[in-house]
DNA sequence: TGCGATCTGTAGCAGACACTACAAATCGCC
DNA sequence: GGCGATTTGTAGTGTCTGCTACAGATCGCA
């Protein structure tokens, strides 16, 4: 019962780590500081958590499973081919409601890339989510699914990249022919090799 | 004449700490420990710059110019379309010489992503390099043609940090499908022939 | 009511950080 | 050789970091 209600404020603490995290960063994100915005000391957090390790990475997988059920709410139906499973997660990734989860995600990329093996399980852990996330959604078949997945995942995030660096309009130019174009459709056709039909018909169609 | 030799050592002292942050990156980029690889004191880094902030810049500076000097290294001629650039870009990116270069490129876009502009400013001046760089080699016609680069861009990073991340395998797949699947081919055609491609590919234009 | 366990505040540690004060060494130049 | 400016070493400041020692407060339960 005691220990009932410990779980309790920790989990409440917990939550109050992950907002602040989404909200400033991985940055400055120290004991203190956190300790503040969730309204206790940093001897508390400390108390809770036996290392400031512990605390990010408990903090790291609801912030995983917060995004898990993001995702899940904007779930198109039905398996569906490379360039629309591309716009799709573009547009996931842009919305102003997953923007803080991106920037999470390129802070913990940086650092990840730096070999900080705390970062390398948050970065690996958000990627196997959109693996799984996309995988009953591909058209591909099964043994190029996941590269087809991969090549989605890639291009999203690179979009997403170019958005954060102030060339948003060129990312949005970039998403739409990537999404919508003639390239998407032969890429979709390597990818799935179903032997693609080469429609020459329309080669000027619009514009 | 002593101005001149301080120059010479100040340019020296910038070379090493160049060296350092490519061998160890941003993260432990502290002025001791660059001090200690360059063989010398913090005292004297700040005796040279005047902040740490300006040693920094000048050595971005530095790491632009010699990320400038690799390239021109691998220029292929004349304008190619998207699915060959894609597949040169990633070539280049996934080389072991421009390995160090993409690992301080997601620190620093992990550090930009928050808002600090020193980084800002490096993303932004690398991201001006690459746009510059493939102007002369996109078949897009001109006012498609940023757009056409960006995309090529934000792939190309996107599957370099799947790579990053232990997605190495999926990341050569998807970037083998995502460049038309015959990259060799191409690719060589596009090295030694220098006619440009007619209606191969382009960025579609949207609807 | 009182005892033991659970909580929490205060103060501080030791290390890292950018940066500085000050003085000693070194150098070019007359 | 000696003077003035440039170049360095030593030691330190103040701030921040994760983390801890210790003691007081609070609580459940007999």
């Amino acid at each position: 019962m005691a220990a009932n209600v410990r779980q309790l404020r920790r989990d409440s603490v917990l939550e109050g780590v992950v907002d602040h995290l989404l909200e400033h960063g991985l940055g400055n994100a120290s004991l203190r500081s956190l300790a503040a915005a969730v309204g206790t000391s940093d001897r508390m957090l400390l108390y809770y958590f036996s290392n400031k390790d512990e605390l990010m990475l408990e903090a790291f997988a609801t912030l995983v499973q917060r995004q898990s059920a993001l995702l899940d709410k904007i779930l198109p139906s039905g398996r569906q081919p490379f360039e629309v499973l591309l716009a799709r997660m573009w547009q996931i990734l842009k919305a102003p409601d997953y923007e803080p989860y991106m920037r999470i995600w390129y802070d913990a990329l940086g650092r990840a890339s730096q070999g900080e093996e705390l970062y390398r399980t948050l970065t690996s852990r958000v990627l196997d989510l959109w693996f799984e996330w996309f995988e009953p959604h591909s058209s591909a078949p099964s043994t190029k699914r996941r590269d087809e997945i991969a090549a989605v995942i890639a291009t999203a995030c690179g979009l997403v990249m170019l958005r954060y660096l102030g060339r948003a309009k060129e990312a949005e130019s970039a998403a739409r022919a990537l999404s919508g174009g003639r390239t998407a459709a032969r890429q979709s056709a390597a990818l799935t090799v179903k032997s693609a039909p080469p429609r020459t018909s329309r080669l000027r169609t619009q514009r």
